[in-house]
DNA sequence: GGCATAATGATGTGTATACATCATTTATAG
DNA sequence: CTATAAATGATGTATACACATCATTATGCC
């Protein structure tokens, strides 16, 4: 029996190409902002996750914990959010400032002007469609290594 | 007429997650190498673009200039690949040493076996659809913006 | 040839991302 | 209750990625 080849092009090259290319056309498209597409994925996940711990943001966005904790570091700085006490002694959770909200609703304009240009371009029918095969790639890579079962 | 809703979930944010979570899984396939996959890319495509200038690579990979060159500078430190001067006197290029090709190979044979379980796992046949999909997107973000015509 | 412009690299700075490891705190097994 | 394990954060280190800027070398136009 032949042996099958391997399915091609890479599907981390593909992606992370595209993930390149996405995030700087969404961060010229942010540019006037002093905010880009990274963080305000993060502080819209905040605003979700009122009084969560930080972990659960993390896991929102598929991120390693110190890679958000990282993260937020420029954001605290520069006062768009404060870390506050959580339910726990151990966890702590993010608040979003007034400044933080301000910057979410300006860059919040910018974003849906890209977002718009793009999808629309792509076509929002094969829009939906295409977002359930990305989360469903993510899942196939997500699963466990059945080893020998 | 009413306004048309902006189209969700956010092209980047979704791709980004996708893109960390493929990263990771393949960089631990690749563990047993010292090469992780973002490596591995860029020593494929110096191989598919022999005597190329740098910045060919980097177009290829959809890479600012920059970021390759930074890129190479671990590679180049750890002997996986050198750099020769190229057609002008003004252009570089990379040549890939023996034990660039041999990491090559050995990485290769990892590579091969997680992309193989992802890809099953999605569906050979949903994998070439879905890859033209990602190839167009990035096509609809790259294209210029047309502005007032 | 001479000048303006493109292409190519190099580098400073800043954020993005992950892994390994450590400390603290909570939860769980006995 | 105690010992162990799990959850949560903090931090050291390393690579990933981009933008702005500068120097050098072509290229094209006159």
């Amino acid at each position: 029996m032949p042996k099958k080849s391997v399915p091609r092009p890479c599907a981390c090259t593909s992606i992370k190409k595209l993930s390149r290319v996405l995030g700087r056309v969404y961060d010229a498209a942010l540019a006037t902002s002093p905010i880009n597409v990274t963080q305000l994925a993060i502080l819209r996940c905040i605003d979700r996750s009122k009084s969560q711990p930080l972990t659960h943001v993390a896991e929102e966005l598929e991120m390693d914990r110190s890679s958000l904790y990282r993260a937020l570091d420029p954001m605290v700085r520069d006062e768009w959010l404060k870390i506050a006490a959580g339910t726990d002694a151990r966890s702590l959770t993010a608040v979003i400032t007034h400044k933080g909200y301000r910057l979410l609703e300006d860059a919040g304009e910018q974003w849906e002007q890209v977002q718009t240009r793009v999808v629309e371009r792509f076509g929002r029918r094969k829009w939906a469609a295409f977002v359930a095969e990305v989360d469903r790639l993510r899942g196939c890579a997500n699963a466990p290594e059945e080893e020998n079962l």
